[in-house]
DNA sequence: GGATTATATGTAGTTAACTACGTAGATTTG
DNA sequence: CAAATCTACGTAGTTAACTACATATAATCC
């Protein structure tokens, strides 16, 4: 045991970063032992245009949690590989509205055993006595009622 | 409720990584608020060279977690910041050991009280029903028995 | 004890996110 | 309805991790 780990919560950050790249780094490795063509961090974009077909580039950028920058970077390599495409909307000269290709949509069918593979594999690693993905979830549903910020302002103030 | 927070275990590592994020930003202002110029990226280094007072930079590389190069990037800011220095080891004139400053351990003493209030704050978060701290340390321990990828593969030669 | 291998550190370049800023088009408002 | 503001998208530059490679010293092994 090293001294990050013993540092308890104030490594969490750390810790919490480092377990997304080591699952980051064998979901790469996953795909290519598949013989899929694919990275994980296209994942987000793919999938949520899996289930809502048509969306501008800021509604993906929202559904992913990502800024704009980062979700354009994403879309132009999607774009590169033929998996997305994009036309103006007529509505809105604004936006530039995204979808999947007949490519795109065929590589979702040859990932989905993959994903069925991947959810196994995760769910194993994660069906613990303290479930992580619900951790998760229960740690942003508490910040959404009081940031990490505000919280520590009020107990500096009690103190 | 968006797609990404939806599609379940796929998107554990975005997750993980925006967690992350999240914490590590209000980290920043909360050591501003509390007049302290401290990035929460030096605390691993700190903090493990305030219980072994001299390591060299491999050896606190392998405490942190981080590649050398990453560790290297990390003690030359520290080293600017004069919160670190360095010295060759006599005995092995490849090593460099590194420890902390006077200046580097009056900044941790002025830090404690702080990391108190970030201990309670991040308690709080984390005080639910699936303890985030622990199905870490859950999932390392699973993952150190068998790999997310190992997994894979053996679940995909049992189908 | 010289050749080989291993270890410690360092540098260069890459990656994948970010913030800050700019522009074009849409919406609101005095 | 013109001016001001807002929204959508894009670009440039930064950051903080990484991998790959290079060099110097130490340890090991015929």
């Amino acid at each position: 045991m090293n001294v990050i780990d013993e540092s308890g919560i104030l490594a969490i950050s750390t810790r919490l970063q480092r377990l997304a790249e080591t699952l980051r780094k064998d979901g790469v490795l996953i795909y290519k032992a598949n013989n899929i063509d694919f990275e994980p961090k296209w994942f987000p974009v793919i999938y949520t245009l899996h289930f809502k077909p048509v969306l501008s580039v800021v509604e993906i950028a929202n559904e992913i949690g990502y800024t704009h920058p980062s979700t354009i970077s994403l879309l132009k390599e999607l774009e590169k590989e033929k998996l997305i495409r994009s036309k103006k909307d007529k509505a809105d000269e604004r936006k530039r509205l995204i979808q999947l290709t007949t490519k795109g949509q065929a590589l979702i069918e040859q990932m989905k055993p993959v994903w069925e593979i991947m959810k196994n594999a995760a769910a194993e690693l994660t069906n613990t006595q303290n479930n992580l993905m619900k951790a998760i979830a229960e740690v942003e549903e508490q910040i959404s009622q009081q940031s990490f910020l505000a919280r520590a302002q009020r107990l500096k103030s009690v103190k």
